[in-house]
DNA sequence: CAGCATGTGTACTTTATAGTACACAGTTAA
DNA sequence: TTAACTGTGTACTATAAAGTACACATGCTG
């Protein structure tokens, strides 16, 4: 699903039993212009900012990494981590890239709840 | 160490024992102005584009992923994966932000020797 | 039914990105 | 000693990213 379409949807979703969630009103609680958010969600422009794409996850309830994802972004955070072990970071991901969701949810429980 | 900086050091440690190292001949390898390659070495613009970057790599024999982080950059074929399922990599990659370097090196050669 | 709210079209702007093109002075090598 | 090669200063360019500002027709509602 493109980002607009879906951004669209769960707007107009709330805005059926929250007139709050108009464009216009949406629009200015995140800090833009009305046009500008009606475009993104018609896919007629690019999708926002990273930080706009935040505000925009925190109003409509989703998870921002999923929202950033949806935008072909990452989120800065991750780049950061990234960016400081570079070797490690890549080596990692490339291995774990054809993985199936399980095996790296397993993966994540372990390090969290083992002795790492 | 700054990018610009470090691409410098490089080159001109194999510039010692091949003249082919001029900042001239690897731009014109690489597929850029000379001028920019010097401008880049000396931080006085900021890093090239990825394709670039991973050329001078290769040209350099360097690491892409650690060229590309001194760049401020991280390798677009990572984001690719992360993009793809943004909530598993976002758990794992900010529970690994703070282990060690070894903890994480353990758990690649898990993953690569187990059966996952 | 007047008045505010709604979504959107059009036109423009600002800043960053990713470089090119050319000239110039100093260095080296034949 | 001249021809080529070297590094770099200056000026410019093209494209993308991330929006703003305003006008307009439509629709709801109190």
């Amino acid at each position: 699903m493109l980002f607009g379409e879906y951004v669209r949807k769960k707007r107009e979703m709330l805005k059926a039993t929250d007139r709050r969630f108009s464009v216009r009103q949406v629009a200015r609680r995140i800090g833009v212009e009305p046009a500008y958010l009606s475009k993104v969600e018609r896919g007629e422009v690019a999708p926002p900012s990273e930080a706009k794409i935040r505000a925009l996850a925190e109003e409509l309830g989703e998870d921002p990494d999923v929202l950033l994802a949806m935008a072909g972004k990452v989120s800065s955070d991750l780049l950061e981590v990234i960016r400081k072990r570079p070797q490690l970071f890549a080596q990692l991901i490339r291995e774990l890239k054809t993985l199936p969701d399980h095996a790296i949810l397993r993966l994540v429980r372990e390090v969290r709840d083992g002795d790492w």
